[in-house]
DNA sequence: GTTCTTATGCCAACACAGTTGACCTTACGC
DNA sequence: GCGTAAGGTCAACTGTGTTGGCATAAGAAC
């Protein structure tokens, strides 16, 4: 058992599997998040894992201390691909906005994976690199240091709370989703107008409304009130 | 094996167990409670569960269709904590504050139990009568049906992400929760400002700001908004 | 009160999970 | 080339949700 987990930068041996493959942490990463889009957020196992690299579980436990360290490596290879290719363009409302929504659909395109790590700190490279920027861009605008903490505070923790939830429900299993959905159906949309006037009134409008997300809209809610601090008009 | 369960309000026979309680959804849900306060989110399992009702885990089957059906009672009670003892004052500004500030509240007040639940839709007594409520508010408002569900889905969709993220950093297991501190305070306060020179700067301040939550500030902000479309300015 | 039925609790077993310690083999530093 | 130890493998441990079969006592019927 490995007492200690060679770090991915340290590694000289590589020994290939008895497969012929040979493993990397980066490999690991996305293995795993190819099972949880195919398997779904339970289908990440480290047997499967393991199977699906051709290797022995417990092999995995020489690149991660365990699966929660694997998670984290996984959160953080998603902030990397939502800032690939960024880069600010002068206008900080457009540097957050499309940071807010690069962020916000990058965890919504692994729903599954962004369920395990949205609320997760995990003080690695990408991760930081995502701070470093808003915090940049707050600052190139003039905003005075604690503002801009507060503002990036409001920013990173909505962005992130949106991509959970709507993650979450395009994560569930599919035996919950068919459940959800006849939820929506049978329950919602056929109570008595006696008990529940309001709901049954907005039924059809709910079923259409409640599969998009509301993030786009909050997050250009979240902006004006920045914008109306930087520039407060005479009340 | 129950094939099917009997509801709640249709159970006769009341049939004590081994150690003489008698059991009942209500104090399955009571008890889960608990467990997921004392033991964290993982450690709620139907054998532990079990264990402090003093009864075979099996017979939670009879009760519920599994761990998933529990879960979405656990959360319906939350709700249901929510919402009791409020009525609306006619003032729907205040309305769907005290309506968001408690759902919030009632989500973080058992945060191990939220981390279950906030993203699941249940269909259950409690949650159809906190959706009623809010539409009724929005109605009274005078707001068109329209826009009074986009309201509502903006509104219920925040409060509940919101308690989510919340829930999920305090509900995390203690070894896990430590290593955050341990991320906060070791790579995020000592990070060169070389490298990231506005979160070294920022450094201070995060640790302070990022212990608490952005929600009533966000909800203002929302309601901020909505107040904006009834009330058009001429612009 | 007695009898009958069946709801409901209990038991044993299943497949699967994460994790660990001991072992073996082979790639690399010297 | 050789010796060392990194890193892959194997087998086993505990704990999980879930299920089918069985036993028993609660409540209905008379």
């Amino acid at each position: 058992m490995p007492k200690v987990v060679v770090p991915e930068e340290k590694r000289r041996r590589r020994r290939p599997t008895r497969s012929g493959k040979v493993l990397s942490e980066q490999m690991i990463v996305d293995t795993a998040l190819r099972l949880l889009r195919e398997h779904g957020a339970a289908g990440l196992t480290a047997r499967r894992l393991g199977l699906a690299l051709d290797c022995d579980p417990s092999t995995l436990y020489r690149y991660f201390r365990g699966m929660d360290e694997l998670t984290l490596a996984i959160g953080d290879t998603l902030i990397g691909q939502a800032l690939q290719g960024w880069g600010p363009t002068g206008s900080w409302r457009d540097d957050l906005r499309t940071l807010g929504l690069r962020i916000h659909a990058a965890y919504v395109a692994h729903p599954q994976a962004a369920v395990l790590t949205t609320s997760r700190v995990t003080g690695r490279a990408n991760e930081l690199a995502a701070d470093e920027a808003v915090l940049t861009v707050l600052s190139a605008s003039g905003l005075p240091v604690r503002q801009a903490v507060a503002v990036y505070h409001a920013f990173i923790d909505q962005t992130l709370a949106f991509a959970s939830l709507d993650a979450a429900s395009l994560a569930l299993p599919n035996a919950a989703l068919l459940a959800e959905e006849e939820v929506w159906r049978s329950t919602y949309s056929r109570l008595p107008s006696a008990t529940h006037p309001h709901i049954a009134e907005a039924a059809p409008l709910l079923a259409t409304q409640m599969v998009s997300s509301a993030f786009p809209a909050a997050l250009e809610l979240l902006l004006d009130g920045v914008a109306a601090r930087m520039h407060p008009r005479p009340s």
